[in-house]
DNA sequence: CAGAATCCAGCTCGATACTG
DNA sequence: CAGTATCGAGCTGGATTCTG
């Protein structure tokens, strides 16, 4: 935890705002979830099956946080075997559009990374 | 590794760009040093001070992919104890305009959300 | 169906020490 | 100054099992 004492000469102090939101969207998953839920309430299972590679055990655990922060909703609908419904807020709306830009972002200049990538792969030789 | 074939049912396949980009901007080090440098290119030890809570080594390490991935770029100035000055490229200025969006989201809903966690957080007693 | 609990392998990350 | 190398604690996250 530490102090957080204003040192005066921190751009980014623990506490600031991005730091808080960052530590919630610097988490692969809960932006995918937002972009699934961004489109229509999705059930449990249904969600685990539409996002390749997840566990049970994150995305509820991922469910839980986004629900805490207010930016996805559940409902539990009371039929024989449980239903679950989670839906985005009009918070988490807000958020996903943010996220949308990413997501263009990286259609867009997927390309360039890549080639950086294989660029600077290839420049380094011997490393490994 | 997995085989990640087209299993035709999800919306996130684990190969699409949205994931590697996630993989790059789902990490708050690289966020704030892309932040940071947007502004004036800077050398190391200097990042290392600007960025609150972030160490020798995680600072290294998070240089080194951004670089690699084309963001931001690296120089070497000969001077006695060399000085090395980071910068961001084009490229990574494009991200990290949208990355401002973000920053601009957190600032403004962030009272939102701590609001929602305090809600939830005395709503579920006994967890715990 | 929707989740909680447990176990544990593996990766993350900080601390420390050393180099060019 | 700008790193690299190594070690170890701790968290992450997958697999499995169990419940309402």
């Amino acid at each position: 935890m530490k102090s957080t004492t204003t040192k005066g000469s921190n751009a980014y102090a623990a506490a600031c705002p991005t730091r808080v939101v960052l530590d919630r969207i610097a988490d692969k998953w809960a932006v995918l979830i937002l972009g699934l839920l961004q489109e229509e309430p999705i059930r449990f299972n249904r969600l685990r099956k539409q996002i390749e590679g997840i566990s049970q055990k994150m995305l509820s655990q991922t469910l839980k946080k986004l629900e805490r922060d207010g930016l996805v909703g559940r409902k539990a609908i009371p039929t024989v075997p449980v239903t679950v419904e989670y839906s985005i807020t009009p918070l988490g709306r807000t958020l996903s559009a943010m996220l949308d830009g990413l997501r263009v972002w990286a259609e867009t200049h997927i390309e360039k990374v890549l080639i950086a990538q294989k660029r600077y792969d290839s420049g380094s030789r011997g490393s490994r």
